[in-house]
RNA sequence: GGAGAAUUGUCCGAGUGGCUUAAGGAGCACGCUUGGAAAGCGUGUAUACGGUAUUCCCGUAUCAAGGGUUCGAAUCCCUUAUUCUCCUCCA
C-alpha cells in the first residue's frame, strides 16, 4: 500500500514513477478522485454524528429533569436514517477506493535501472570461476538426479501431479543437508532468530504481504476453508508482527525459518517443465527483518551478502543482479537476485531474491514501532530474502559438482551434514 | 465435533440503556519533596481517520470482530473469532 498523502501531495511525480511499472496513470487519476469523495463524506458523517452526540446529551438531561424530550427524539430519527445513508454510500467508495489502492505496486528505488522487463536488469557483481569449456559434456540435473536414483519426478507427477516430485536416499539426505547448513549460517553467523512458521495462514496475513487480492492464481487455497498454503515463508514471518507497535530498541530484528513453498504455477505451462527448478512444492530457507526506514537500505546489503555468504561456502559461482522497474516484484522498492550458474544450460539461474519493500507491507500489515526521541508511532520497513531456496540450490550442486562418471561430488562443508559422504554414486 | 464459561486501556479490574469525557488500582514518564534513594504528593499516560495540519487545537470512531435494536449501546439481540474447563477424537 501507497502512501496515500504522497499521492495527494506528489501527484505527478508518483505518477510517473509508478508508470515504469506499467501501472496505468488512468487508475490513478480514479483514486485520487475517490479520495476527495471519501473525505468529502468523510466530514459530512462526523458533523452529523456530532449533531446526534450533543442532541442524545440534551435528551438525557431533559429525561432526567422529567421534560418532554419528543421533538428531540423525533429530529434524531430523521438524522440518524441520513447518518446510516451516507455511510453505506461512504462505504461503498471505500471499497471502489481500496479496490484500486490495494492494486497498486510499490514505488521503486531511485537506484534501478529503469526498463520494463529483465533485459533492463543490471548486473552489479559475480563470484566464483566457470569453467567455460568444461572437460566433458554437462548433463542436466534431472538426468543425473534421476540416474543416481535420488530424485523421482515420474511417480511425483502419479502421486501427486506434475511439477511434484519425490527425493530419495542421498537425494533426501543432501535436501536434509542443505537447509541445516543454511539454518546453522543464519543462526550463529548472521544473527538471526528460527522460527517455524504455520504453513497454512488467512486471507489477512497474505493480504499484509501483498498476494492479495491481486495474486490470488499463483497460490493454493483451500476449499471451503479461509486458509492458503504459504507460497513463501515471507507471509507467516512478516505477519507475526501484523497490527502491533514494536519499541524502537527492538528493531532490527531478523527472523529465519526453512518452509515448504506451494505454488500454483498458473500461466507458467511449458516453462522449466523438467527438473528442480520451478516446482508446485518446494523448500526454502528464508531472511525476514524488521527495520527502521534509516537503516533499511544497508539492511538490504546485508541480507544480500547473508545470502551470498552461503553459495560461497558452497563454491558455486553466481552473479548479483538489481531488477529493473519493470521487473521488480509488486511489494518491492528494491530486489537483488542471486543467479546461480547451471552448466548444463550454460546459463544462470535465480537462486535467491532480496528485497526492501520499505514501507509497503507494513502500510498493509499495520506492522509500526514508537520511536525513542519523541514517542512517535512510524512504520518498519519490511525485508524479505531467500537464503535460500532448497530445491535449486540441490539443482546446481547436482550440476555444478557432476564428475565425468556421472557421479556427484559433495561440496566439503556439506560432509559433516551428510555423515561423513563425501560422492553420491 | 459436542457442552459450558469468558474476552474492558500497558496490566489488574469496576461497570446490566443516558450523572462514564470507561470508576479504582498497578505500571510507566515528568515534576515537587530528599544529602541520595524509597515512600508521599502533583501532572500526564492509546490508536486510527478527518479538519489545506509531524509537535498545539477541534471532531469522529474504537470496551475481541462484524451486523442489528434505540434519539442514545461497554451494557440488549444475532453471527464470527479467540481463550479456559469437561467430553469426543488424536500425534
Amino acid at each position: 500500500m501507497l502512501d496515500m498523502k504522497l499521492i495527494r501531495t506528489q501527484f505527478d511525480e508518483i505518477k510517473q514513477k509508478l508508470e515504469t511499472r506499467g501501472v496505468d496513470p488512468q487508475e490513478l487519476m480514479q483514486l485520487k478522485e475517490l479520495d476527495e469523495k471519501r473525505r468529502d463524506y468523510i466530514q459530512k458523517s462526523e458533523q452529523l454524528k456530532k449533531t446526534r452526540n450533543d442532541v442524545s446529551d440534551e435528551i438525557a438531561n431533559k429525561k432526567r429533569n422529567k421534560e418532554n424530550a419528543d421533538d428531540a427524539i423525533a429530529s434524531m430519527q430523521k438524522v440518524g436514517a441520513e447518518i446510516k445513508q451516507i455511510d453505506k454510500d461512504l462505504e461503498e467508495i471505500e471499497v471502489q477506493f481500496h479496490g484500486i489502492a490495494a492494486g497498486l505496486p510499490n514505488l521503486p528505488h531511485e537506484s534501478l535501472p529503469v526498463g520494463v522487463d529483465e533485459e533492463s536488469n543490471q548486473e552489479i557483481r559475480r563470484w566464483g570461476e566457470i569453467d567455460e569449456k568444461p572437460a566433458f559434456e554437462m548433463k542436466p540435473h534431472w538426468e543425473i538426479g534421476t540416474d543416481l536414483d535420488i530424485l523421482d519426478f515420474e511417480r511425483g507427477a502419479k502421486v501427486a501431479k506434475s511439477r511434484f516430485l519425490y527425493y530419495k536416499g542421498l537425494g533426501a539426505r543432501l535436501e536434509r543437508a542443505l537447509y541445516n547448513f543454511m539454518l546453522d549460517v543464519h543462526t550463529e553467523e548472521h544473527g538471526y532468530y528460527e522460527m517455524i512458521p504455520p504453513y497454512l495462514v488467512n486471507e489477512e496475513s497474505l493480504y499484509g504481504t501483498g498476494q492479495f487480492p491481486k495474486f490470488k492464481e499463483d497460490v493454493f487455497q483451500i476449499k471451503d476453508t479461509a486458509l492458503t498454503l504459504i507460497p513463501t515463508a515471507e507471509v507467516p514471518l512478516t505477519n507475526y508482527y501484523r497490527d502491533e507497535i514494536l519499541e524502537e530498541s527492538d528493531l532490527p530484528k531478523y527472523f529465519t525459518a526453512l518452509s515448504p513453498s506451494f505454488r500454483s504455477e498458473a500461466g507458467s505451462a511449458g516453462r522449466d517443465t523438467r527438473g528442480l527448478i520451478r516446482l508446485h512444492q518446494f523448500n526454502k530457507v528464508e531472511m525476514i527483518k524488521f527495520a527502521k526506514p534509516e537503516d533499511s537500505y544497508e539492511e538490504l546489503e546485508k541480507m544480500t551478502a547473508n545470502a551470498e555468504a552461503i553459495l560461497q561456502k558452497l563454491n558455486l559461482p553466481y552473479r548479483v543482479v538489481l531488477l529493473s522497474t519493470g521487473d521488480t516484484g509488486f511489494a518491492a522498492a528494491k530486489t537483488y537476485d542471486l543467479e546461480v550458474w547451471i552448466p548444463a544450460q550454460d546459463t544462470f539461474r535465480e537462486i535467491s531474491s532480496c528485497s526492501n519493500t520499505e514501507a509497503f507491507q507494513a502500510r498493509r500489515a499495520k506492522i509500526r514501532y514508537r520511536k525513542e526521541e519523541d514517542g512517535k508511532i512510524d512504520f518498519v520497513h519490511t525485508l524479505n530474502g531467500s537464503g535460500l531456496a532448497i530445491g535449486r540450490t540441490v539443482a546446481a550442486i547436482l550440476e555444478n559438482y557432476q564428475q565425468e562418471d556421472g557421479s556427484v561430488k559433495v561440496p566439503e562443508v556439506l560432509v559433516p551434514y551428510m555423515g561423513g559422504v563425501t560422492e553420491i554414486s
